[in-house]
RNA sequence: GCGGGCGUGGUGGAAUGGUAGACACACAGGACUUAAAAUCCUGAGGCCGCAGGCCGUGCGGGUUCGAGUCCCGCCGCCCGUACCA
C-alpha cells in the first residue's frame, strides 16, 4: 500500500496555527495543577537564531511539554536580551538606529522561533530594552539604592586615547583598541557598584541547598568567590628608605607560617606607596605605566610575563627588626584583591620562585617533606607547595605549617605597629562589588541626577521611566548621552535647580538576572507582583550555555537576594533546578579565499577519504577542524534553511539525539538526514498500518507476538519517562529508536492484515504510547499521527501514559559470569533466585568447572541482579 | 597564569565500581527494481584464527575480586577569568 510522504511543510505551520488559536501554551497564573517554570537562557537578538538556540530550547520544550502531559500547570516563557553592545557596533557600521536594528532582529528570531514549533507562552514575551521592563528595573535600582545595596566608587577602564571612548575587555587586542589599534589607556571613573561582597558568605554557603545544580557549576562559583582565612600582617616601612609619611606596608596572606621564608614584598602597580614612589622615580613610573596598559583584564594581567620593578623602599622584618626586605611593584599583584599586597616567599610558592630567581632574590626554604633532611632541602626551580614540616624558621622549627600559623597569629596579635596589632586574623574573599557602570548608550539608563546643591539625587519612583532618547547620533566619539545637551538638562528632584541625569546606563548582565520574576506577572506596573513571583519561583528547570556558570547565575543569584530584601520576592535562590547544555559546533571548510560556509561545499567520500569542494566553482577545499558554530568562521547551519528543506520537527529531533545534552553536538548533513529518516519512518510504519489500527482499541497483549509488542511499549514509556526527567534526551531517543525497531514487523504485518485481534489491538497501544513519547521531541509529527487515528482533541493536551510494571519485570535474568575479573559466560537464572542458588548454579556450569579444575575457588562475589565473579 | 570540564570503534555516542561499544550515522553484502532513489534484511572494535584466544576507553602509574568509571602524575582540546552576551 503507498502511503504519501510526511510533508512537514504543510503540517507544520498547520498544528502551529492550531496551537495559537487554542491558546493551548498560554499559562494561566491560577491554573490547578502543581506549578512547574521551565526556563531557557533568553537570546540576545543578533540577527538571525543559531542551532545553539535550537538544541537549547527544544531540550526545554521536551521538559515542557513532558510536564504538561504529566498534570503540571507549566511556564515556560520567551523574551529577549536586548540591550548591549553590538547593536551599537552596527549602528556605527551602518547608520542604523540601536533600537530600529534591534527590533528588527527581535521580529526575525521571533518568526524563526515560531517555526520551531516551541510550546511558549507568547503572551508574556518582553525585550529587555521594552521602557515596561527598564522602567521596572530602574525602580529596582532604586529600591537597593534605598536599601543600601548600592554604592560609588573610583573604578578604572580601558580608555582609548583615539575613539576617545571606554573599551571592554573583548575590544582590547595585546593591550590595543580594536578599532583604533591605540594603546589603551586606564582611567578612573566614578562608578556606580551593587553591594554583592556583603552576601559572599551567604552565596557559598546557599551553594550546598542547591542539590539540582550541576556539582561543576557548583565548584566554580564557590572558588569564584574564594573565600580564604589568612592574616592582615603590617609590615614596618625602614626609616631610611619610606617616603615622607609613609611608615607601614599591609599584606594580605594565607601562608603566615612562611613568614621566615619572605624575601620581598610585592605591591599593585595601583598602590598608593607604589604611586608615592613612582613620583621621584621616572622608571619606576614608566614601569607602572607600563603596567597598566596590559588592560583590566585579569586573564591578560596574569598570562602576561611576571615582571617587578623595585621601589628603593624596604620594610623590616617583624621578628627582627635587623632583616630588611625589598619592596617591589610587580605586575601580577591586583590592588583589587586583599591589600593590593603581598610577601613573596619563594621557595613555597612557584610564582614568587620565578619571580626571586628572575631578580636574584634568596630563596629559604621553610617547610620541607616530613621525610626529608633539612641540611640538604634545598630549592632551586620547583617551589615545595605541599604540607610537611617547618625549617629555618626560628620559633617555629618543627612545627607542622598549621602549628605556625597559629604561632605567628598569637605572636603577632601581641606586637605593635602605630598603635594596631601588627598581626590579625581575617577571612578574605577573592569576590569582588559588582560595577554596573557603562559609558554606553544602549542600555538601562541609571536613575539619578546629580546636582551641584544637593549631591547624588536618586529620580523619584513616580518619574520613572527614565527613557533613553531616540534623537541620537553615532557620528561622534563616545557615549551618544554625555553630550545629549537636552537629555542630560534636568530640575534637581530636591531644590529645583538646575542639574544633570547621570549618563551611565547599566551593564546588560542586570537585565538578564532579573528577567525570571519578571516573566510571572510581565503585566504589572510595579517590578513584580510579589504574589505570582513567589508562586512560580524558584524557576524549577533552567537551561542554558555552561558560559554562564559564574557571572550571569551569581548575578542572579544577588539580585534574587536584593530583591527579597526589597520586597518583590520571598526567596533566595532564582533557579531549583539547572543544566549547562554544550554547543553545536560543525567541521570548517577553506579554500584559497577564506573561510566557506557549508551550504556551499560538496563533501564526498573517495575511498573512505572525505573530500571537500565549492558546490559552484569546485574549488578543491582544505577540511579543517571542528569549532563552535561562529560567524567568522563560517561554519554555521541557518536553522531557517534545515527547517524549510526538512521541517522543525527533523532538527529538533536531531539536536536532541546522539550527543549527551550537556557535551558539544557536531552538527552533520548525515546526523540531519537520519533523523529525517526516523521522522518518515515514524509517519510511514503508522500510516500503512492505520487501517487495522483504527478499526481496534488499544489493549495490551497477553501472550506470544501480542505479549512482546506490550512489553517493548511499555518498558519504552517506562524508561523515556526517566530519562526525560534526568534530562538524557539522547538516552531517551535511542530508547525510541529501540520501540520503533521493535514495531516495525507487527506493523508490518498488520499492513497486510496479517494478524489476530489481539495482536492488533495490542499494537494500537503500542503506538499510541510510541506518539505520546515522540510528542514532546517531534509535536508536529506526533500530533498528525494521532488525529489519523481518530483523535479529536491534540495530543499536547494528553495525558502521560502510565507504564504496566508487570509488562516491565522479567521473570528471569542473565547474569554475566566472570572468572577473575573476565567474562567467561552467562548464567540464566529467575529473578528471585537467592544468592546461594545463584553461586551453585555458577559453580555448576562447564566453563566455571573446567576453571576450578575441581578445586573449591578462593572466593565467589555475587552482585544481585549485576554479575558474578569467580576468583580461582 | 588561575578555576572548571572533557578525551571510548571509521563517526556521534552507551555503560548506579560489575558483560566495554546499547542506539544511531557512515560502510559492506543481500532482497525489491529494467535501473536508480526510497525501503527492508544481514554483517561488523582491532589482531591471530579451525573450535578458541589475545589486545583494546588520550598517555604513564596506583587502589580493587573487578576500573571507561576511583586516586596520583602527564598530554591535548573546550569553557570562564569580573566591560562579549
Amino acid at each position: 500500500m503507498a502511503t504519501e510522504r510526511y510533508n512537514p511543510r504543510e503540517t507544520e505551520p498547520k498544528w502551529q496555527k492550531n496551537w495559537s488559536d487554542a491558546k493551548v501554551f498560554e499559562t494561566n497564573n491560577d491554573a490547578p495543577g502543581e506549578k512547574y517554570y521551565v526556563l531557557e537562557m533568553f537570546p540576545y537578538p543578533s540577527g538571525r537564531i543559531h542551532m545553539g538556540h535550537v538544541r537549547n530550547y527544544a531540550m526545554g520544550d521536551v521538559v515542557a511539554r513532558y510536564k504538561r502531559a504529566k498534570g503540571y500547570n507549566v511556564l515556560h516563557p520567551m523574551g529577549w536580551d536586548a540591550f548591549g553592545m553590538p547593536a551599537e557596533n552596527a549602528a556605527m557600521q551602518n547608520k542604523v538606529h540601536p533600537k530600529e536594528w534591534t527590533y528588527q532582529n527581535i521580529d526575525t528570531m521571533r518568526r524563526q522561533l515560531k517555526s520551531m514549533g516551541l510550546s511558549l507562552d507568547w503572551s508574556r514575551e518582553f525585550a529587555t530594552c521594552d521602557v515596561d521592563y527598564y522602567q521596572q528595573q530602574q525602580h529596582l535600582f532604586l529600591d537597593f539604592l534605598k536599601a543600601g545595596l548600592v554604592y560609588r566608587k573610583q573604578s578604572k577602564v580601558n580608555w582609548d586615547p583615539v575613539d576617545q571612548t571606554v573599551l571592554a575587555n573583548e575590544q582590547v587586542i595585546d593591550g590595543r583598541g580594536w578599532r583604533s589599534g591605540a594603546l589603551v589607556e586606564q582611567r578612573e571613573l566614578t562608578q556606580w557598584f551593587f553591594r554583592i561582597t556583603d552576601f559572599s558568605e551567604d552565596l557559598l554557603e546557599a551553594l550546598d541547598g542547591l542539590e539540582r545544580w550541576p556539582e561543576k557549576v557548583r565548584l566554580m562559583q564557590r572558588n569564584w568567590i574564594g573565600k580564604s582565612e589568612g592574616m592582615m600582617v603590617r609590615w614596618a616601612l625602614d626609616e631610611e628608605t619610606a617616603p615622607d609619611g609613609e611608615s607601614e606596608l599591609e599584606v594580605y596572606t594565607t601562608r603566615p607560617d612562611t613568614i621566615f621564608g619572605a624575601s620581598f614584598m610585592a605591591i599593585s602597580p595601583d598602590h598608593p606607596l607604589a604611586r608615592r614612589a613612582a613620583e621621584n622615580d621616572p622608571a619606576l613610573a614608566a614601569f607602572c605605566d607600563e603596567c597598566r596598559r596590559a588592560g583590566t583584564s585579569l586573564a591578560a594581567l596574569e598570562t602576561a610575563d611576571k615582571k617587578g620593578h623595585a621601589t628603593g623602599i624596604h620594610v623590616k622584618h617583624p621578628f627582627d627588626a635587623e632583616w630588611k626586605l625589598p619592596v617591589y611593584v610587580a605586575n601580577f599583584v591586583l590592588m583589587d584583591y586583599g591589600t593590593g599586597a603581598i610577601f613573596g616567599c619563594p621557595s613555597g610558592d612557584q610564582r614568587d620562585l620565578d619571580f626571586a630567581n628572575r631578580y636574584g632574590l634568596p630563596v629559604t626554604p621553610v617547610v620541607m617533606p616530613n621525610e626529608a633532611d633539612a641540611a640538604t632541602f634545598h630549592i632551586t626551580e620547583e617551589a615545595y607547595v605541599g604540607d610537611g614540616v617547618m625549617i629555618n624558621s626560628r620559633f617555629l622549627d618543627g612545627m607542622t605549617p598549621t602549628e605556625a600559623f597559629d604561632r605567628v597569629a598569637s605572636e603577632l596579635a601581641e606586637k605593635t605597629i602605630n598603635g594596631r596589632p601588627q598581626g590579625e586574623r581575617r577571612v578574605n574573599y577573592r569576590l569582588r562589588d559588582w560595577g554596573i557602570s557603562r559609558q554606553r548608550y544602549w542600555g538601562c539608563p541609571i536613575p539619578v541626577i546629580h546636582c551641584d546643591a544637593c549631591g547624588v539625587v536618586p529620580v523619584p519612583i513616580t518619574d520613572l521611566p527614565v527613557r533613553l532618547p531616540d534623537d541620537i547620533t553615532f557620528d561622534k566619539p563616545g557615549n551618544p548621552l554625555d553630550r545629549h545637551e537636552t537629555w542630560r538638562h534636568v530640575a534637581c528632584p530636591e531644590c529645583g535647580k538646575d542639574a544633570r541625569r547621570e549618563t551611565d546606563t547599566m551593564d546588560t548582565f542586570v537585565d538578564s538576572s532579573w528577567y525570571f520574576a519578571r516573566f510571572t506577572a510581565p503585566w504589572e506596573k510595579r517590578p513584580t507582583d510579589p504574589q505570582a513571583a513567589n508562586a512560580w519561583l524558584p524557576v524549577d528547570q533552567y537551561i542554558g550555555g555552561i558560559e554562564h556558570a559564574i557571572l550571569h547565575l551569581l548575578y542572579s543569584r544577588f539580585f534574587t537576594r536584593a530583591m527579597r530584601i526589597t520586597g518583590h520576592v520571598g526567596m533566595d535562590e532564582p533557579f531549583k533546578g539547572l543544566f549547562t547544555q554544550g554547543m553545536v559546533v560543525h567541521e570548517t571548510y577553506k579554500g584559497a579565499g577564506g573561510w566557506i560556509a557549508p551550504a556551499d561545499v560538496v563533501v564526498e567520500d573517495h575511498q573512505g577519504e572525505r573530500r571537500a569542494r565549492h558546490a559552484e566553482t569546485g574549488e578543491d577545499l582544505v577540511i579543517g577542524s571542528i569549532e563552535k558554530m561562529s560567524k567568522s568562521k563560517k561554519n554555521v547551519v541557518d536553522p531557517d534553511d534545515i527547517i524549510a528543506s526538512y521541517g522543525a520537527d527533523t532538527a529538533r529531533f536531531f539536536m536532541l539525539s546522539d550527543s549527551p545534552p550537556d557535551r558539544d553536538v557536531i552538527w552533520t548533513d548525515a546526523g540531519v538526514e537520519g533523523a529525517h529518516r526516523f521522522v518518515q519512518r515514524v509517519w510511514r510504519l503508522i500510516q500503512e498500518a492505520r487501517e487495522p489500527l483504527v478499526a481496534t482499541d488499544p489493549a495490551a497483549g497477553k501472550e506470544g507476538d501480542a505479549l512482546a509488542v506490550s512489553r517493548a511499549a511499555h518498558k519504552a514509556l517506562k524508561a523515556v519517562g526517566e530519562d526525560i526527567e534526568r534530562l538524557g534526551f539522547n538516552k531517551a531517543v535511542a530508547r525510541i529508536y529501540e520501540l520503533v525497531n521493535a514495531l516495525a514487523a507487527p506493523l508490518q504485518r498488520a499492513a497486510s492484515g496479517k494478524v489476530d485481534p489481539q495482536l492488533a489491538a495490542a499494537c494500537r497501544e503500542a503506538v499510541e504510547i510510541l506518539i505520546q513519547l515522540i510528542a514532546p521531541m517531534t509535536p508536529h509529527l506526533a500530533e498528525a499521527c494521532w488525529a489519523s487515528l481518530g483523535h479529536p482533541t491534540p495530543v499536547s493536551q494528553a495525558s502521560w501514559p502510565q507504564f504496566d510494571p508487570a509488562l516491565v519485570t522479567e521473570d528471569e535474568i542473565t547474569l554475566p559470569v566472570q572468572i577473575n575479573g573476565k567474562k567467561r559466560g552467562d548464567l540464566t537464572i529467575a529473578r528471585d533466585a537467592s544468592q546461594g542458588e545463584v553461586e551453585a548454579a555458577v559453580l555448576a556450569l562447564d566453563v566455571v568447572r573446567s576453571a576450578t579444575d575441581g578445586k573449591p575457588p578462593r572466593k565467589v562475589i555475587v552482585v544481585p541482579q549485576r554479575i558474578v565473579n569467580v576468583v580461582v
